[in-house]
DNA sequence: GAGTGATTTGACCAGATGGTCAAGATGCAA
DNA sequence: TTGCATCTTGACCATCTGGTCAAATCACTC
């Protein structure tokens, strides 16, 4: 495997995709995203996906040249969505519950998108082959940006004196565990996110124990 | 694959294995370790596992009947090392020291071990499709029984009140997410647990965390 | 050093899988 | 309806890979 690359089938419209190739290149992206997050790259076959998607392995490499083509494209497909997050921390609001609104979101999306945070983790434990340029720029300006906002916070004396990079990995760490280890989450407590009641317990416990690391009172008392 | 099971040569000697039998097993698990945390189960080859060990497929199909024997004896091999440290959470001990000593334990096991940690995700990830039974039993147990330990100091007023289950996810997600993600790490930071320094940092961040999450002094006053 | 069982290997097989291709089916504009 | 581009598929191929086997080699006992 190379790098993130484009998957278009060469005699689409000059202006976009005709509705058969939008509707089929979804039904395959959904399909990929189930099959490489269960199996990991290696693990899938294009068979399956293809069946996922309810048409011939033939016809799948019609609208994606390789295998690799529908990795990377149902990769570029998920991170933003799934780095969004991060972007909505605001200098300006209050810190308490700035990070409590980004911990909620980050457990949110483990809750809902688990296929997603196994396969970025898959991607990332092998590696990250396919995305390692795109950590080393655009996350890691993103990460440094956000860092700022916390170190601000931090000399402002609204938070106690923690390194703002470890922070944001505790947060990235346990949000994603309840998705990428929710079978042993599963097998330890016979529950995992998918129960709203568990998913309430989850945020509060995690949320409850950050923001009182980071020295912030939480819950907040007076409201 | 179905579960957990013999590899033994039958040939062996009734008390216990040959010399070479030995050294030739030890050599195939590290090599094996390697290659699966690089690769996942599917990724991996009989043959490269082979090559790194220094044999023959072939001679390495004399010592473990197929690809799966080898995987389930690596993962039986780590499994009773990488759970360890929790068993040493004493509840007679300062709790606050105990529970920095396990986030220590815990942190240099991603440091010493990360492909030991790598080949524990990837499995759970894939559903654990081996170890799901000893999840179900043995760790369950062992978390139920430090559960109640945390239990008892939060009853004791020592700890503020937590879930203690969710406190063991959090350190568990915490520590190993920095095995598990090392190369995100290192793209964004530039460094990983290999650095000592890295290594201090980390552990002095992610106690620190903790400990305050939940309501200890930390790091200790007068000492 | 002869004999016996343990160890090692290359040749080989069968199934799985990614990908190609030519032909056929379908949608659509004139 | 006709004609053309898009879409779809089954047949097929090359390669990879887990696993078998018979033969060769080695280690150790007597």
């Amino acid at each position: 495997m190379t790098s993130l690359s484009g998957q278009t089938p060469e005699n689409s419209r000059p202006g976009g995709l005709s509705r058969i190739q939008e509707k089929n290149r979804n039904l395959i992206l959904d399909a990929a995203l189930t099959e490489f997050s269960r199996k990991g790259f290696s693990g899938a076959t294009v068979e399956r996906i293809a069946a996922e998607a309810g048409m011939s392995k033939s016809n799948l490499l019609y609208y994606f040249s390789s295998k690799e083509a529908i990795y990377n494209a149902t990769l570029a497909h998920i991170l933003e969505v799934w780095l969004a997050p991060l972007k909505t921390l605001n200098q300006d609001g209050d810190p308490a519950k700035e990070l409590a609104a980004y911990i909620c979101q980050k457990m949110e999306m483990s809750a809902n998108f688990p296929e997603a945070s196994r396969l970025f983790a898959n991607e990332v434990m092998q590696g990250a082959p396919q995305i390692l340029p795109i950590l080393q720029t655009d996350l890691k300006r993103l990460v440094a940006e956000k860092s700022l906002v916390i170190e601000n916070w931090i000399e402002a004396g609204k938070l106690r004196r923690v390194d703002p990079v470890h922070l944001i990995f505790t947060i990235w760490a346990t949000t994603q565990h309840y998705a990428d280890f929710s079978v042993q989450i599963k097998a330890l407590t016979g529950r995992d996110l998918t129960d709203p009641d568990f998913l309430r317990e989850t945020e509060a416990s995690v949320t409850s124990l950050i923001l009182n690391g980071v020295g912030l009172a939480w819950p907040p008392e007076g409201e």
